[in-house]
DNA sequence: TATTGTTATACTCTATAACTATA
DNA sequence: TATAGTTATAGAGTATAACAATA
């Protein structure tokens, strides 16, 4: 390596991996304002409402924080009631984590405003580019999830009835409607 | 949209950027663990080296912080002994940030370390998917940098000449032997 | 003994405002 | 009046340890 060769900041994959995400940050965080947790808040419903094992430390180990970090999102989204902790009658230590009606719904709408964002922050590659991004970063982040310790996607399991069932209801009236922009 | 197209956390964007930059960050934190800042000491460090205008503000908004963060970087740099604060003749307010000589060969053994860094985040792609990714990436942060409002990248200037100059001599040391992994 | 969930603590990163010295 | 740099403060996000209840 020569001086010439000498790095520009441009070429630092964590520069951009630093720009790109405090600039998703900043757009997912308008979308999802009235959202407790913002995207944080917003990934937890996701995954509570599409994943089979809805306990506290699988969806923590899904979104890739600590268990302790969880504890305080799921607070502002049951006081918000928008999901519940349900008894887990296998163990009963566990707490089942169940998306209420109102969360469904909320999720729903919100999903559409969050696309729009992710979409904007996305906007100065061609759509072709757009796609290919999404699946290597995608690709990128579930390896590293697999690898992290512990972790299961669980997206079959005794929950999911359950949540299709309300999300069947919820779907018809953010057709009729709900899609908020 | 229907129920069964109900988006599995994969597809979200800010999980996936949230799980790779987070996976970065801690891959490249011990790559540079003995650098003040970590990280973003390292892209102080790129950024003082190779860009023109060094002044503390044109940095930090090449960076995406705010000038108050760069205060306490440079503190800490400076204290280290890898870089220096100028007095810039042409504006009594500004100060001049000119790495070291310790800094630049720091840098320059850093540099490697960092790449290799990368290259873990990455590995979970295929060779040919790494550049597109890292291509894609670099695309958008110069977008997102470029929007920010007050952002110079300065790649030539005053200072280029003087920062070249050392950049030289250290070069030859590092392939001497100075790439300690 | 290990795991689930909670709480408390600390450390980092970030955002904002206020202050000085210069322009 | 505006800008460069500093300082102080507060708010997020994260990591760690400790604890009670249960496996």
């Amino acid at each position: 390596m020569t001086a010439e060769e000498a790095t520009h900041i441009e070429a630092d994959l964590g520069w951009a991996l630093g720009i790109v995400f405090r600039g998703y940050l900043k757009a997912a965080g308008k979308a999802v304002a009235d959202l407790p947790g913002g995207p944080r808040g917003f990934q937890v419903l996701t995954a509570a409402a599409t994943s089979g094992c809805g306990s506290q430390v699988s969806l923590a180990q899904q979104l890739g924080v600590d268990r302790t970090v969880m504890t305080y999102l799921l607070d502002d989204l049951v006081q918000a009631g928008l999901v519940e902790r349900k008894a887990d009658p296998a163990d009963r230590r566990a707490r089942h984590i169940v998306v209420t009606r109102a969360g469904q719904e909320l999720l729903a709408q919100l999903r559409e405003r969050l696309l729009a964002a992710e979409a904007y922050v996305l906007s100065a590659l061609a759509p072709a580019e757009r796609e290919t991004f999404r699946t290597l970063v995608q690709q990128l982040a579930s390896e590293a999830a697999i690898a992290s310790p512990g972790f299961s996607l669980c997206s079959e399991g005794v929950a999911a009835d359950v949540a299709v069932d309300v999300a069947a209801d919820v779907a018809a009236d953010v057709a009729a409607g709900g899609a908020g922009g």
